[in-house]
RNA sequence: GCCGGUGUGAUGGAAUUGGUAGACGUGCUUGACUCAAAAUCAAGUGCCGCAAGGCGUGCCGGUUCGAGUCCGGCCACCGGCACCA
């Protein structure tokens, strides 16, 4: 009988959907492991290769975890709110319910077919109200606790989605989702105080079992320095803080610079002989979007503010005071002093209009270039400080400072707090109120969810409101404080916000009383083994650690991190080497490859494509040798065989086999598993298999094939269900032969190599060196000097002439 | 500029603590089967060379009996951050 795959696998699709093996059980005794994956946005496109990828990849790690005797949890669930739904339904006037719903069923079919072994009780969809009620009940919780703020500030609005956008969501100065400029804008907006978690983010990242580069990304946004805060004197009497890392270097500070937007300036204007200079660069800089900032970068622009100038603190010398937008506003103090010596910004800019350069560091010249090495320089020309080197400067001149209290030492972040508003439709309401007398008030936990109004037109405005604006009888409702009349909040939530709890709510996902019950979460936290996008690293990751923490702090969640390990897959291109995109036409649909060769090749192939976490491009004619290695295990495993133990030809490499598959899954050394079972099936093909063998390669084959190893299971009359079999145990001293190939070199070069028994001594590995013909040839006139033997491994004989 | 990562056959990629470089797959060559093709099976396949042998893991140097792996110095490509004081 030929490999059928298509029926076989709807066959076993449907014998899974009935008797549900993949259930989690909350409580159960067996030891539980809970295993995620990123769930899908249900786009109108449909999964695409990008997503087996990943879901494979767990899908075999959950099995394999079963197959360990685990509890597991491996759920899967849908973060329907977002742009791209709306969009589509406002082009085709549709509303944005119906089109996720639609997509959902798309997806659900299409993960279906792919036999991911997900607990499809628990599926979760972040757009429906049971759910989002907890998103907004959690930002409830988050207000209360002071986290969540409404404040006017400079934000990141895209012009294309007429919306605002967080820090982490613009992309060189463009929208990360459509690519559109990204302009600055006042608006008020409702924030998330993530800064407040800021050190604890950093500091907790030690414990975790993240990759590498996902903790060394985290770290760098979050972007921890260590300075001081000083006050500068100016000439009107006030003070100019600034911050700086090199507070060794204030003696080499010759002018200062504040950002164009700095607060101070208001109330030094009237004094300034040049207003209308000043205000004219106020303006120019306002109006620059982010990415006409980055653009000019290198070019360094400004204006003297003539009328006030600043002090010295260790000096006691008047220097000028510029405004440039090299200076943010939203870091540190938002005014800086300048020591061009010893910072390229200051360097160029000093330059540039042509400030005194003075070198407070010995080891450069500063003549040429700022001289920023910390390390081995030596302070002159800084009075008290001079001669030290410059981590003791540091010291020393922070401590001066304190003792006179124009100076503190302070630690900064890069990382800003999280703005939270979206002036779009398709979002979780937020649940708040507005009140002339109370300010801002949260809607009672009873009355969530706050349900999304229906809304003729869900297009965005231009005047920047949300579409719900316009809804009257939804926007006026009554103070939940003082009952007077109220405006309810009318911009939503990001799209972060849904996932930033989502693994909670797996744990127990039809709870009408709490985000889930205290024993689910005690019983499944944390996530043991969360696998997704290196693109999530300072978004959906840095967010959903933040909540987490959060939650952690009001006593909801009992563990302070919501992710034991992080791992990360590599993208998927095209044939070519190139991103796969529509406008390449070089997108690979898996309903297509499903259709041609069933879903065990896909998935087959997909972990075979390489290394899990680097890039990989798409071959076709690979996908092909899976489908022909499936089919060459058909053929030896459709007809009946016999002995129930491994055969003796096959002893060895089985158990090998079942050691280095197992290992290798739990390393995600997917491919190099899959290139041990075919090393196995080769065997096979030359050593005719026992029963037992063919048990034991279909256990093994199971988690990446699951279709195909049940219907043979079957066929072989193994009784019960392959992906229901413990894994199987291997005997170490059956893993080797009775003899090894031993190299064997000379000199270092290998010429030959011999056989041997196995753990032969060095005198008989030796010997049977010397006895080979090519180490015969090679010893004439010479002699033996060393010899060095690596058991089972090499020989290597150092040769010298025979004087 | 800063922080990561990666360079291995025609090709995707393998290589424990330094120990036979190129597992496994694709492609290609040859043979078997076939009227033929596809499929399948078998053999071969790093490069140069008839061979002996030589050369080979981005480049240059070093350590070592022995280096893809360790050390020093470069080059190229990819990703992230980017005026964060």
């Amino acid at each position: 009988m030929k490999y059928d795959f298509a029926s076989i696998e709807k066959k076993w699709q449907e014998i899974w959907e009935k008797e549900k093996p993949f259930k989690a059980v909350n409580g159960d005794k067996r030891p539980k492991f809970y295993s995620l994956v990123e769930f899908p946005y249900p786009s109108g496109q449909g999964l695409h290769v990008g997503h087996a990828r990943p879901y494979t990849a767990m899908d075999v790690v959950s099995r394999k975890k079963r197959m360990d005797g685990y509890n597991v949890l491996f759920p899967i669930g849908f973060d329907a709110f977002g742009l791209p739904t709306e969009n589509y339904a406002i082009k085709n006037h549709i509303h944005p319910a119906k089109v996720t719903h639609d997509n959902i069923q798309n997806f659900t079919k299409q993960l279906k077919m792919l036999g991911f072994s997900f607990d499809w009780d628990r599926v979760i969809n972040t757009t429906d109200p049971e759910y989002y009620k907890w998103t907004q009940w959690i930002f409830i919780q988050m207000f209360k606790a002071g986290l969540a703020y409404k404040t006017t500030m400079p934000v990141n609005w895209c012009t294309s989605c007429k919306c605002v956008l967080a820090n982490e969501e613009v992309v060189n100065g463009v929208c990360e989702r459509c690519g559109s400029e990204v302009v600055r804008r006042e608006k008020s907006q409702w924030m998330l105080r993530i800064t407040a978690y800021a050190q604890r983010l950093l500091d907790d990242l030690d414990d975790l079992d993240y990759i590498e580069r996902v903790k060394i990304q985290q770290r760098n946004w979050i972007g921890r320095s260590t300075g001081a805060e000083v006050d500068f004197g100016t000439t009107e009497g006030d003070k100019l803080k600034v911050y700086t890392t090199r507070p060794d270097t204030i003696f080499g500070a010759t002018y200062m610079v504040i950002a164009p937007e700095h607060h101070i300036l208001q109330k030094w204007l009237p004094k300034c002989s040049n207003i209308d200079e000043i205000e004219e660069y106020q303006r120019m800089a306002a109006r620059k979007s982010d990415f006409e900032r980055t653009e000019v970068a290198k070019d360094k622009t400004g204006v003297e503010i003539k009328g006030v100038r600043a002090i010295n603190p260790v000096t006691g010398d008047e220097i000028p005071i510029f405004i440039s937008d090299y200076v943010l506003a939203t870091y540190g103090t938002g005014a800086i002093m300048a020591v061009p010596g010893h910072d390229d910004r200051d360097w160029d800019f000093a330059r540039k209009f042509g400030l005194p350069i003075i070198e407070v560091v010995k080891g450069g010249n500063v003549e040429e270039a700022a001289y920023t090495d910390c390390e081995s320089g030596i302070m002159v020309n800084s009075g008290f400080l001079n001669g030290m080197p410059v981590e003791e400067a540091k010291k020393k001149i922070i401590e001066w400072m304190e003792s006179k209290g124009i100076g503190t030492e302070k630690v900064n972040f890069k990382l800003r707090d999280w703005v939270f508003s979206r002036q779009r439709y398709w979002g979780e309401p937020i649940p708040m109120v507005y009140c002339e007398k109370c300010g801002w008030v949260p809607l009672p936990e009873e009355q969530l969810p706050l349900t999304l109004p229906d809304v003729e037109n869900y297009e965005p405005t231009d005047d920047g409101e949300s579409p719900i604006s316009k809804m009257t009888d939804w926007v006026n409702t009554t103070c939940p404080h003082c009952g007077g009349p109220a405006k309810r909040e009318t911009d939503t939530m990001p799209q972060w916000a849904g996932s930033s709890w989502y693994f909670l709510r797996y744990m127990d996902p039809h709870n009408d009383n709490a985000l889930a019950s205290r024993e689910a979460l005690d019983y499944w936290s944390p996530v043991d083994w969360y696998n997704g996008g290196m693109e999530h690293t300072t978004l959906h990751l840095l967010y959903s650690r933040f909540w987490h923490k959060f939650l952690f702090d009001i006593g909801v969640v009992p563990t302070k991190e919501p992710y034991q390990k992080r791992t990360s897959h590599g993208m998927i291109l095209g044939e070519g080497n190139e991103k796969m995109s529509k406008s390449r036409g070089n997108v690979v649909n898996p309903n297509d490859i499903v259709k041609e060769y069933g879903a065990d090749t896909l998935r087959l192939y997909i972990m075979f494509i390489g290394d899990f976490e680097k890039a990989a491009p798409w071959s076709s004619k690979a996908v092909k040798g899976c489908k022909r290695f499936l089919d060459r295990i058909w053929n030896l495993a459709e007809s009946p065989l016999t002995g129930d133990a491994h055969s003796p030809a096959n002893e060895a490499v089985v158990n090998r086999s079942i050691k280095k598959v197992g290992e290798d899954i739990e390393s995600m050394k997917f491919n190099t598993a899959i290139a041990s079972l075919m090393e196995l099936v080769n065997a096979f093909y030359e050593h005719t298999p026992s029963r037992g063998d063919i048990k034991t390669l279909l256990t093994l084959l199971s988690p990446f094939a699951p279709h195909i190893a049940e219907e043979l299971w079957e066929k072989q009359g193994f009784g019960g269900m392959a992906c229901m079999q413990s894994w199987p145990k291997y005997d170490e001293s059956k893993m080797v032969e009775s003899e090894k190939e031993i190299a064997v070199q000379i000199n270092g070069k290998l010429r030959c190599t011999v056989v041997v028994p196995v753990d032969a001594d060095d005198e008989t590995v030796i010997a049977a060196a010397k006895a080979h013909e090519k180490v015969a040839r090679a010893m004439e006139g010479m002699e033996i000097v060393r010899s060095i033997v690596v058991k089972n491994k090499l020989v290597n004989l150092i040769l010298k002439p025979v004087k």
